[in-house]
RNA sequence: GCCCCCAUCGUCUAGUGGACUAGGACGCGGCCCUUUCAAGGCCACGACCGGGGUUCGAAUCCCCGUGGGGGCACCA
């Protein structure tokens, strides 16, 4: 069976920080023009011009990149059906409203905000529902030209069928079937000349050939709106697919600020920019993600390459999906551990040099076998390896004491370490344990209080990685300085 | 208030009328391994929202409740 290629876009508005639904949203898209061996396209829809920010955009294309979510075409590369922001094609979406105002299915209407507003306080007090009365649904065209031409402002209303339903088809639910007598004249052409999204969105789906429209949810009590301006054009349908949005942890209304507030308290967020700073990859916050409203039977962990073969849009789930953080969690860990040494390597750098740590590169590869499957996050990195740069090493001194021991018993146990190690012609752990083996049966202490004392005067710190192949990489000289100091802490207690 | 959508373990989900003693993953608990912390292995706990139908048979189809979500702008 022949696959048809699929065109996809994902189409933000640059109004604030890309986050974890705007990501899902241009994976699936993503995933699904790549399987197909179509294009997957940056729409950057600006047409709110009171609620653009500066620098929003470039976020989103940064966090995209960092995704390794690549576009084929966009604003910053081009392509052939351009321009791809939504402020830059202005005029076509003149030309088409006019041309719905020509075929009769939009109008020009005149009323003010002031007065919409009014209507809206009037229709809420008497418990209608808000909607547009239809004022200016019926003026006569050479009365709106001469208003036109006078210079009076107007916006452009959608003329929505009063009477019958609309049903339209989601992907993922089916037929959803609306009266028509539900839905608004919408404006699709605001004063200022720019479209709303109803019209934009619509004109160019179209235009840039998109074959499937994903988009959030939020979208559906619109859809069938959207559906009538399509229709009115005369064009085909995309297929629509509806995404189920992402609730809060509780599972209980949507993220707002205040939660993204805890995931941060937290060490999470939901904001792709942070991820990298929190020490999330990329592999592990798309498998993560992708994975909330996907239903994938078995291994779910899964790279970008294994996400290309098994997605389905059919496989996507309609109902709302609650973040889960400690999922994250494990799916970085994870995908961590699937990493190279080399690879490792090089993303953990980062995080010793912003600790202002002098990273040796060949330790820096010897201590990846030892420190991979302890990260949960790329920045416990420094946890787990911050004393391997480090030129001295502080230990709390009560942490010198062994369990079950006083500062005397473990400085003799950090005394005679530093003879055995003294002794050995080098430091390779497959030479240095068993020595250390042999005292621990002699000397009556148990192997958790000699190698305890060694850890913390070694690493200064009680949790570490294996002790032997630390000390290996650490080196004979360094070790024994360590020890020295830490005999001097306890033989001042 | 009105409209639309959704509904399986705590969470993400598999399931498309018999293969369901309802499967997997995260988390949680226990055990094994173990010098710490992890990783790994094994085991356990844990769900079909309720009520009516349809059918020989329903998690699966229909209806009604209930619960949850989204929308009702010259915002997207």
């Amino acid at each position: 069976m022949s696959i048809q290629p699929a065109r996809t876009r994902f189409a933000p508005s640059p109004t604030g920080h890309l986050h974890l639904g705007g990501a899902r949203t241009a994976l699936y898209a993503y995933l699904l023009a790549k399987k197909t061996g179509g294009q997957f396209i940056l729409r950057i829809e600006d047409t709110d011009l009171k609620r653009t920010v500066s620098g929003a955009e470039q976020e989103i294309m940064d966090g995209l990149h960092w995704l390794g979510l690549n576009y084929d075409e966009g604003p910053d590369i081009g392509g052939p059906h351009g321009p791809y922001r939504q402020t830059e094609r202005r005029e076509i979406y003149q030309t088409h409203a006019k041309t719905l105002v020509d075929n009769g299915h939009a109008y020009p209407c005149f009323c003010t905000p002031e007065r919409l507003e009014k209507v809206r306080q009037e229709q809420m007090k008497n418990k209608e529902n808000p909607h547009y009365d239809g004022t200016c649904r019926n003026l006569e065209p050479d009365e709106a030209a001469k208003r036109i031409a006078s210079g009076e402002a107007y916006t452009i209303r959608f003329k929505m069928p009063h009477d019958g339903v609309t049903v339209a088809q989601d992907h993922l639910r089916g037929d959803i079937t609306i009266e028509n007598k539900q839905l608004n004249d919408q404006v699709i052409l605001k004063t200022d000349g720019l479209p709303t999204y109803h019209l934009a969105a619509m004109v160019d789906d179209h235009e840039m050939k998109i074959t499937h429209v994903m988009r959030g949810s939020e979208w559906l009590g619109t859809f069938p709106l959207h559906v009538n301006i399509v229709r009115a054009f005369g064009w085909d349908e995309p297929t629509w697919v509806h995404l189920s949005v992402f609730l809060k942890p509780s599972g209980k209304g949507k993220m707002s600020k205040r939660e993204a507030a805890d995931a941060m308290k937290d060490g999470y967020s939901i904001f792709v920019k942070d991820m990298q700073d929190l020490g999330f990859t990329p592999e592990g916050v798309l498998n993560w993600c992708g994975l909330m409203g996907w239903g994938v039977a078995e291994d779910d962990v899964m790279t970008v390459e294994q996400m290309l073969d098994r997605f389905t849009i059919d496989s996507l789930t309609p109902s709302p999906a609650a973040i889960n953080f400690q999922k994250l969690d494990h799916f970085n860990a994870t995908h961590i551990r699937l990493l190279t040494t080399e690879d490792l390597a090089a993303r953990l750098k980062p995080y010793f040099t912003r600790e202002g740590l002098n990273v040796n590169d060949d330790v820096l590869l010897k201590i990846i076998p030892l420190i991979r499957e302890r990260l949960t996050t790329l920045d416990d990195c420094i946890s787990f390896g911050a004393f391997f740069f480090k030129d001295e090493v502080s230990p709390v001194s009560d942490e010198l004491i062994a369990k079950g021991l006083d500062a005397k018993q473990s400085a003799e146990i950090a005394r005679k370490a530093y003879e055995i190690l003294a002794a050995q012609p080098d430091v390779s752990h497959e030479r240095c344990e068993p020595p250390f083996r042999e005292y621990v049966e002699a000397s009556g202490f148990n192997a958790g209080q000699v190698f305890g004392v060694l850890r913390v005067a070694v690493t200064g710190q009680k949790v570490s990685p294996p002790l032997f192949e630390s000390m290996e990489i650490i080196g004979r000289d360094v070790c024994l300085k360590r020890i020295q100091n830490a005999i001097a802490i306890l033989e001042k207690m």
